[in-house]
Formats: structure tokens, sequence, C-alpha cells
DNA sequence: TTGAAAGCGATACCAA
DNA sequence: TTGGTATCGCTTTCAA
């Protein structure tokens, strides 16, 4: 087997050209190319000799010469940091889907979160021709980048994924992004109609880097905003970094998936017991959810029924962890297809929303919890205010 | 912002040729061309120039036309089914990261267990000079299927990854695999040194499509075969389609991951109560195994004092779920690397072993369990025998 | 309808 | 060392 490689027999010349379908189709070269084409300027017994000939041959074009010639590659570039998150992997997904269903394929290159890699896949594109980048950003500043500016320079359309807050992109750039904001205040005011009176919200250490913060509080305060009696605890989470750990995080700090879990469960354990009353948490994505509910039950929590948990997500996550989560859900092919109409149509992106999809994690405040021993009131349930 | 891609303003020539770096360096085309590829053969001063006329114009070299020239991509075609896949994410991270550390790069496309698409990408990875092709297969029996000839004919080397029962491929195919009879060699004999005596198998309901299950079951036999006492307990599980549902059946057959909670929380409650003595189970993959331990708990069963989990798996998965798994795991970077040298070195690729990591998911098995209340032997312990 | 020829943007050879 | 030129495989225009 390994020797095939190696000797190369002398079997028939590797590379086919057109010219070969061509001198076997007995035509021009000009009409075999219009048959690859798809044109309407050949004769259909020309055209069946020369599909015939590709066909018995194994002829297949070659790209690189039909791209240089026609200047066009009808490809994509997606530039994201990593496959194996759980955010970027579905929209991953959900990109491939999206523009297969048109003329176009994807060109997934993954920057790791090192700026060097994001430099050298933008050239890549440029290189390669891509009619269209998404980017989901390394930085968040682009003041010196001179790369980015390519994508301007060669008429490349560019859309940057991500939350408010990245500056000095081209103007030329597209942005697209989630509506943060209404994903917390539909969980707010989910949570608060159940009755809950007092509920945490579990987020990322905040730091420069730290984008879409702002969002998403401004979203929760409207949310408490329209009921009586509702609280926040807005609990910062540091974990190894100073933040939730991501992907990222993992492979820079060694983070370990059983210290975040010891991490969230000393939280857990600190906020139910001196943050008395809070009945509910919502937390910045699935993986912390999924870890504060193992950290709850291990607490001696019963999850819905002691205390409830929802989070921002993407939909079609809910197949990775281990408990069907209540979410303000955002379509990942809703927000492909904000990008790809952006890439191809040039329409202007819009914020995707989000919607509410209650699942096992969330239920009605239950008065005897373990979480709010000392605060008997009986009329949370009917003060809640109509959304 | 819009008017930017519809009005193109007259600023300079899109695209820049290296005719243009030459006129503007003023030399000749073919000392640029030397610059540009790092030949020695250019005086320092003609290369500091040529350059610096690069730098300034922004040039960016037409990836095509010298791929076209110089029949060389340096890029490697990977075909898996999705990317939103716990498994498969982390391939992709872990092939991506290997190639990185190699003069190529990586072309990935997904198939979506789609026959066509996969015939349509390997075909694309063709055309497109792919230097050499990693294939997750869509399919069992290659007999009929043109296009994989192509890559033979091509001279494009392969390596398709996954069970043995994939049939009639090209001779001249590497297959690249983990060994997967060993995983379940090494957690069987961790359960069972643990004093477990009655250890579920859980696996996918067997089917012609199913692969892999006979090496499986072939491994936890050899477990078994060194412990006295020890039995197995095989249940087939079949959830909506005839098997454990995949990102594939949760697309085909629109089952809800509440759906397969439900039908593992019934699997459980089953064999607690049929099969007395079980305490501890072998999935399949860690989202099985993660809800196997949502549904235990809710049986009112505590992991791992009550009951042990264990799974095969691939490293570095762990970030994704929500209980921390002991696994028998396959690192990604090795299967990664093992490709890479079958493609690149022409080593034939030896099948990846696993090794035994033990998390919080298993714990010696405990007496007074709910799980087997009718046998009480007091010399499991100190029954075991040596690996 | 068909065929001949120019040219896309690079590489690489060979003469100067 | 440098410069000119043929060539890679294809698309496309234009003349036959």
């Amino acid at each position: 087997m390994r020797e095939m490689f190696l000797m190369t027999p002398a079997l028939e010349k590797p590379r086919l050209s057109i010219r070969d379908v061509a001198k076997r189709a007995n035509c021009a070269l000009g009409s075999a190319s219009k048959v690859l084409n798809g044109s309407l300027e050949v004769s259909p017994a020309m055209k069946k000799r020369v599909l015939k000939a590709m066909e018995d041959m194994g002829y297949v074009p070659n790209r690189h010469a039909r791209n240089l010639k026609s200047g066009r590659t009808y490809r994509l570039g997606l530039l994201m940091p990593f496959a194996s998150d759980l955010y970027y992997a579905t929209l991953l997904d959900a990109f491939n889907e999206t523009v297969m269903e048109t003329n176009y394929r994807l060109d997934v290159q993954l920057h790791r979160w090192i700026e060097k890699e994001e430099d050298v896949a933008i050239r890549y594109f440029v290189e390669s021709g891509m009619e269209g980048v998404i980017l989901h950003p390394c930085r968040t500043n682009y003041e010196n980048v001179a790369n980015i500016r390519l994508l301007e320079q060669y008429r490349i359309p560019c859309v940057v994924m991500g939350p408010q807050g990245i500056c000095n992109l081209p103007d030329t750039v597209f942005r697209g992004m989630q509506d943060l904001a209404s994903g917390m205040e539909l969980l707010v005011k989910h949570l608060a109609s159940l009755g809950h009176r007092k509920i945490a919200l579990l987020l990322p250490a905040s730091s420069s880097k730290q984008l879409g913060m702002h969002e998403r509080l401004d979203g929760a305060k409207r949310g408490v905003a329209s009921y009586q009696g509702v609280k926040l605890e807005v609990i910062y989470m540091r974990a190894g970094s100073d933040n939730v750990p991501s992907q990222k995080d993992f492979k820079t700090y060694g983070i370990s998936i059983t210290d975040y879990q010891d991490y969230v469960s000393k939280l857990v354990k600190k906020f139910l017991s001196q943050k008395k009353g809070v009945t509910a948490a919502i937390t910045v994505n699935e993986i912390t959810a999924w870890m504060l509910i193992t950290a709850l039950k291990e607490g001696g929590f019963r999850v819905p029924e002691d205390f409830s948990v929802a989070t921002l997500g993407l939909s079609n996550t809910e197949h990775f962890g281990g408990f069907p989560l209540t979410m303000a859900e955002y379509s990942p092919m809703d927000i492909a297809q904000c990008a790809l109409d952006a890439l191809l149509k040039k329409i202007e992106p819009t914020l995707v929303p989000p919607s509410l999809v209650v699942r096992r994690s969330s239920a009605p405040v239950c008065f005897s919890s373990p979480g709010q021993p000392e605060e008997p009131q009986n009329n949370n349930k009917h003060e809640r205010q109509q959304t």
C-alpha cells in the first residue's frame, strides 16, 4: 500500500487538462470549455461527446486556472477562534449550511486567539480571492492592523461578528451581532414572572477585553424595571485568568474543567449563604449554566424546584450538555443568513433578536426552598407585572 | 457604509500584479518573483527595493496563479460530517493545530452525512489541488463511488478515519483510527478494580451502519476476562432512529435532547430495577455519559457514590459537559499527527491507543448503595486481579 | 456552431 | 545577478 505513493506507476498523466478532453472528444479546446461551463452555444451532440470524454477520462478541471482566468472563486472566508467551542462550532455549522444553499463555498480558518494567525488568515483570504469574509475578531482594537485594510483595498466585503466595542475597523466593514440586551431582558422577565425576587447574574469579570458586558447589564436592568421588588445580584466571575474560562483560557492558563467546577461550586455556596434570598441565576453561557447546575445539586439543591437557572445561548446547542436549559436563544441560521446577506446582497446587518425557550432548568419559585428559608413572603407569585 | 461597495470609487486598481511591483521597483518581473519566493539569487539591495514596493502598494500575491504555475498548494483537505459535534469539533481543532506547525494549511469541508455532499467535497478537493485528504467517511461502502477513485487517479494521498468495516476503498487509501477495543478494556478493568461486579455497557443499537461495535464488545470482553465474577450487561440503546442520537439523528429525526434525556432516564430506571446489581455503566460517548448522570441523579442516585460512570472519548473534551468524567481517552493531537504523517511522510498509520483518566464520575463500589441492595458481598474489593 | 488566439498572474528557465 | 520569455489550465472574444 505504501509503495503506491512512492513509486507512482506510469498509469496515465496524473493531471488531465481540458486540452486532453478536447483531443479525445475531437473538438476544439474552446468548445470543451463551453461544455464545462454549461454554455448554450454548443450543439447537443458536441456536448454529449465532450461530457462522455470527461467522464471516461476522469477529468477534473483545475480550480486555480479557472479562478485565475475568470477572476471569481465563489468562496467565502470564515475566520473564527476555535471549532471545539460550543458557540463557534454551532455557528460554523450554521454558516456552512447557509452558504451551501448558494453557489458559494466556505473556507474556514481558525485564529486560536493568536493575533498573528488572524493576520495570516486574513492575508490568506485576500491571496485566495475570497469574495467575502466573516470575521470573529481576535482583537478589540484594529488601529494598526494593516491586513484588515487589505480587505478594503481589494474590495472584499467583510462582516465582523461580535458585540460592540471593537474599534478602528475600516469603514467598509459591516458589523453583525446578537441583541444581547434583549436576551438578558427576556430572561430576567421570565424569572421575575415565575416569582423570583432575587436573581443572580453570573457575568465574566469586567476587563477591557471583555466585550458585550455593557449590553448585557443594560438588558437585565431593563427587565427588572418592569417588575416591582425584583433585585439583581451581579456576580463577577474570576477563574484562573480574570474571567469565565473560554476555550482560550483553558489553553492559555491550563485551567481544567474540574478547577472551574470547583470554582463555581464555591461561588454557589457563597452567594447562597451570603446573599440571602437568591432563587435564580442567569449565566453568561451554557457551559457555565451546566456547571452551576452541577454545583447546586452537589450543594443539595434541586433544579429547578429549589433554584432556577437560565442563560443566553444559541439554538440547537442543547444536545451538548447534561441538562435541558431555559435560554434566551439566538438562531445560528438567522445570524448566518444575516452575515451572508451583508456579503452577498450588501444589506447592512441588523441585530439578531433572541427568543425565550423554557426548558427544564427554570420553574416557579418554591417557598420552602433552602435558598430563601428566612423570607416567607407569600405574595410573590401574584405581585408580578405584565410584560 | 453600504454605498462604499456599490460605488467602488476609482482609487487604484483593485488587483495588483507582480508586474506592478516590478514596475514600481524598477526591475524585471522575474526578479520581483524571486524576492517573493525568498530566492537567494537576488542582491540585497534589489530585495529591499522590491519588498518596499510590495509593502507600499499593499501588494498581495495571487494564490491561484502561484498554484497554477507551481503545481503546489500546500493545502490539506479535511472532510467531516459536522463541526458542532463534540467529537469532530475536537478533532478539527487538533488537525488545525497540527497542520499549522507545518507549511500546510487545512481546507475544511463538511458533508453533513449527505453522500452527495461527500462526493462534491472530494471533487472539490481534487479540483483545488489538495496535497492530501483526511476523510471522515459518510458511507460504509465505497463500491460504486466514483469520486473516491479520483483521489487515486490524481495521486492525492488519503487517510480514512473511523473504525473497521468500511469497505471497497481504493487500495491506495490509508486507514487511521482509534484502538476502541483497548479503550473498552481499560474501562472495564478500571471499574472491576473498584469492586464493581455488574457493569452495564450502553451501546448503540446494532445496525449495519453502526461501525466499531465489534471492536468495543471485544475489548470489554477482554477486560472482563481477567476478573473473576465480573459480568457485563450489554444494553442496546434506541432513541428515535435506531441508535444513540448523533448530530445526524438530531437533524434527521428531529429528536430533541429532552427526548433523549427522557429515554436515558427510562433506561436507567429499567436496568436498575430489572438487572439487579448493576453499579456501574460504560457509555459510548461523553454526551450519553452526561445524560446518564443526569438520569441517575433524578432517580435519587449519587454519582459516583452510588453508581459509577465511565466512557470512551477524546482528551480535552471535558470542558463541554456538566460533569468531570472518567474516560478512556484518545489524544486528538496523536490522531491528527498520525494522519498527517501518513499524508506527508507516507507512514502507514497505526491504531491510536487510549489512556485511562479517572475523574469524578467513578468511585469504588459502595455496598449500601441503592443499586444492589440484595448482594451484600464483602470480598469484592480484594478479589480483583492485576492488570 | 466551431475553432483559434489572447491573456489571467505567477514561476522558472536561459541568455545576457 | 538580472531580464526576457515560455508556460501552467482555463475563459472568453472574435473570426470563420
